[in-house]
DNA sequence: CGCAGATAGTTGTCAAGGCAACTGTCTCGC
DNA sequence: GCGAGACAGTTGCCTTGACAACTATCTGCG
């Protein structure tokens, strides 16, 4: 059953694909996850909830560190920082070894947020794999992973 | 040190990573792609490769059609367009039936360039496939193209 | 026919993110 | 100790793409 949509470029299809396949995905992810959160009646984008998400799951961690986490520019950083700070959901506390850097970390508000996001994301990420058993979802976290870093170790 | 959060191991890692890992490999393609076609003297961006890429190989159509092709904004085509018509790859025709419509086909140039971008196209694909055998490029396909599907028929 | 609604393309506005410049701090080699 | 270079965070500038408003055209229904 694999060979559907195929007028010639049976091969270009899969080859094409990639790259836009993968931003169409995403893009419908992103949505999805914009909408849940809204549904919630949390006003928040995509990259901001992945940062709260990387800091409720891994702790306190200098803005670096969390830009690094999700792929952002520092520039943007700072404005997504500013953005979270001002609703009150965490805060720059100085580092304690390092002068030039800083320990973001949530607020008991920020945390009690991250409560009813959890839901949304299992519920969103749930959803796009369903059609996905087990052993597929391990195999394309695979898969995504050894693309990945044959683009980036490009020897 | 903490205990790396293993609330539910396997599961919670793939599942957290979904949405990342599929922009982390798609930003990886794009600079991939962009840094090919620079290194072959061609200043483009992806998605103006996209818009070449969609006209070579389908043939004259519709802006809409063509922004519909690549998932663009039909305002953002029009300025796509502007940018590559003025550099000469691409014109606007009226259409024949329809008098709202253009028909946007590629110049001598744009098809010449085309030429020159096949096997950028190629090379990195097949870059970043490299580590896949030709069943997994398949199955990747195959999951992804079903992830986007079972998030946009969310029934 | 004539009008309502959909569609094609254009334009203005806005937010997000990349990049570069800049300051302040750290680190390492001398 | 000190100077060079690396790094943290901030800011300004620019590009991109989404969204909304607008005009022109098409389609369908009475």
């Amino acid at each position: 059953m694999r060979g559907m949509e195929n007028d010639s470029p049976a091969f270009a299809a899969s080859q094409e694909s990639l790259g836009v396949l993968l931003g169409l995905v995403r893009t419908e992810i992103v949505r999805a996850m914009e909408a849940e959160l809204a549904a919630a009646g949390v006003e928040l984008r995509f990259t901001q909830f992945l940062i709260l998400k990387r800091l409720a799951r891994l702790g306190p961690m200098s803005a670096s560190e969390l830009a690094r986490a999700v792929e952002l520019d520092g520039g943007a950083m700072t404005r997504q920082l500013d953005h979270l700070e001002g609703r009150g959901y965490l805060r720059r506390c100085p580092h304690e070894q390092d002068r030039r850097a800083l320990r973001i970390e949530l607020t008991d508000q920020g945390n009690a947020l991250w409560q009813q996001l959890t839901d949304c994301n299992e519920r969103v990420l749930g959803a796009a794999q369903r059609s996905l058993g087990e052993a597929e979802r391990r195999r394309l976290h695979d898969y995504l992973t050894r693309v990945l870093h044959a683009l980036r170790d490009k020897d």
